[in-house]
DNA sequence: TATTGTTATACTCTATAACTATA
DNA sequence: TATAGTTATAGAGTATAACAATA
């Protein structure tokens, strides 16, 4: 892709992807176009936990895109096949209620990771409308792979809020997974 | 709650709007196509906080847009008028850069809102490239109700959470906003 | 030369609808 | 009839590039 940094991984030199706002502002001396004061209030956005999620998930996603990017696996990707890692055989309809995917979306993941053999799609011989998922020879040792790059990127996000927060945050959004 | 409790009010009957899965698979009878224990697991997944604020973020912007569905207002409209309603005069890359929206998005986000005679492009008499953006007297008149529809659906956030755990939420993620 | 707003393009993601082949 | 997978479309949202007016 080039565009998502190839990178030496770790680095964090932002490739193409933007810095937050906000606080980096105030790093350059510039204020004039802003406010005459340099900061810009949020008003009632600062007490929405959707707005404060929204930044964050930006922010992860965007770490996780940049940390994984020498493998080409994105966030969805990654959740599917981690999925179907697990659980063997699980029909598509499965996968896409339990990971909250459209279904004609997975059609289109799934595609995309046959196409590199990761993932193999088998005529189910019980339901034959249905497909069972299995993770390929490749896909397995590709997996592996990827949750060795996705630890390394959850050791980021342990970095950026602290370990004891992260944690808190996993407690307190427990019931979303 | 009747699952994501769209509340009594803005009739909104979910309109096309997905309860999240997983959880309520357990509520029907039904787990042959799944697994034979009908639970999936996550593996890796539980362990990343990318994936628990993704499914978090899904449900709240729902709520979000299901609350304010009866004045068509979505999140990112809502923050942008609240920015420009608590400093007027604001050019567009600065509420791009404030907000962290490209501003090539902006644009279309200002047509629209100014279309609906909610914000007004002011030509700025100092830097004749830019645009002064103020809210309209019926955007003012129109915040006010979108901020009272938005502090409803923030309620229900902390019923969900539990009004602690949101206190926590937004601290934990204060450096992101 | 650099920046603001704009237009345009492309790709991701969400939300639907409709089709097919099975059940 | 209903369901699994598929195809198609439309609208957000993200990421870029390029252009005109202005600085």
């Amino acid at each position: 892709m080039a565009r998502n940094s190839p990178a030496p991984r770790s680095a964090k030199s932002r490739a193409g992807i933007r810095p937050l706002p906000g606080r980096a502002r105030s790093e350059n001396g510039n204020a004039h176009s802003d406010l005459m004061n340099g900061e810009i209030g949020l008003d009632a956005l600062a007490g929405h936990a959707g707005y404060a999620v929204r930044r964050f998930q930006i922010w992860v996603f965007q770490d996780f895109i940049r940390t994984l990017g020498a493998v080409d696996i994105r966030p969805t990707q990654y959740s599917v096949m981690t999925v179907i890692g697990a659980n063997p055989g699980l029909s598509q309809m499965a996968v896409a209620k339990r990971l909250g995917i459209e279904r004609a979306r997975l059609v289109h993941l799934l595609d995309s990771l046959e196409q590199r053999d990761l993932v193999s799609r088998v005529k189910s011989a019980a339901d034959r409308r249905s497909h069972a998922l299995h993770l390929t020879a490749r896909g397995r040792t590709a997996l592996a792979q990827f949750k060795r790059l996705a630890a390394e990127h959850e050791r980021h996000v342990a970095e950026k809020l602290g370990k004891e927060n992260r944690k808190k945050l996993l407690q307190i959004l427990s019931d979303f997974t």
